[in-house]
DNA sequence: CTAGCTGCAAAAGATTTGCATGTCC
DNA sequence: GGACATGCAAATCTTTTGCAGCTAG
């Protein structure tokens, strides 16, 4: 509910710096935008909220933000089936929900999923650097209807 | 590597008409082709290899059958985060790898995590469904590279 | 100063839609 | 026969790109 942590965002702008990026008060505020947000926003979607506070911001560069920080690990671009993009910080190891209904988001932890090894069958494949649970249903709201 | 089986074929025919979708020549081998690849095309890449048997098949037709199978659990839709959409048809409770360096999916069993109950937290949010591992990393091609 | 960003506008890529024609049941 | 599907073309939606000016370091 309040602002970005302070931590956070110090963590941010080191980040970027070792990153080789420039921090810029576009960047800035797209990532305090999307790490006060709870909801798994869009690029469209975030652009919306920023607008109000910086009329100047465009659409592009948004994407371009959103591509640069998902590239250097500094946020998620989240899988869905729905054509647009959803991003995320990357924070603590957590999994999704997700209402086929209303496409809400929902993240919840499972560390014995967290802390299980992969079968032996995948130890051919190569190296795996992360795994999410993502789980369909249908959330109480849309139950409700 | 043969062509689908015939109990594979059979019973999509009975699908189709339990959910009251009609038996059209394009649809059959829209879902065949799907069925033999092994490689979760997008609907671009299955008109590739369809036209070729079927000149006369349209891009929309196949965007639109897939939706349409889709939306009637024939086949699934695969989450990744590409902009093109892949598709698969749905088998044995699976999982998939995802190299991010060549996009290639590969799939897995995981029955541990089958069978696991979810946590607790889960409970109140609804009803899930299904639940699919999506695990992400390099794969031995690429890291030869 | 200057490589890296931004905003703008236009392009590209993926998917959807309207409509007339064809076809499954 | 009539509802549903298809093919075509055009529209739409999301994301990317080229370029000139701006700015953080």
């Amino acid at each position: 509910m309040n602002d970005l942590s302070q931590e956070q965002q110090v963590a941010f702008q080191a980040a970027c710096r070792q990153a080789g990026l420039r921090l810029t008060p576009q960047r800035i505020e797209i990532f305090r935008e999307l790490a006060r947000a709870k909801d798994h926003p869009s690029a469209e979607t975030l652009h919306r909220r920023l607008v109000e506070r910086m009329p100047s911001l465009s659409l592009d560069t948004v994407y371009r933000t959103l591509g640069t920080l998902a590239s250097h690990g500094l946020i998620m671009r989240v899988d869905t089936i729905e054509s647009q993009a959803r991003y995320e910080v990357a924070q603590l190891l957590h999994h999704h929900l997700i209402c086929r209904s209303c496409k809400e988001i929902f993240d919840f932890q499972w560390q014995s999923v967290d802390n299980a090894a992969l079968p032996d069958a995948v130890k051919s494949w190569g190296r795996v650097e992360r795994k999410n649970v993502v789980a369909y249903g249908i959330c109480n709201k849309c139950l409700k209807k």
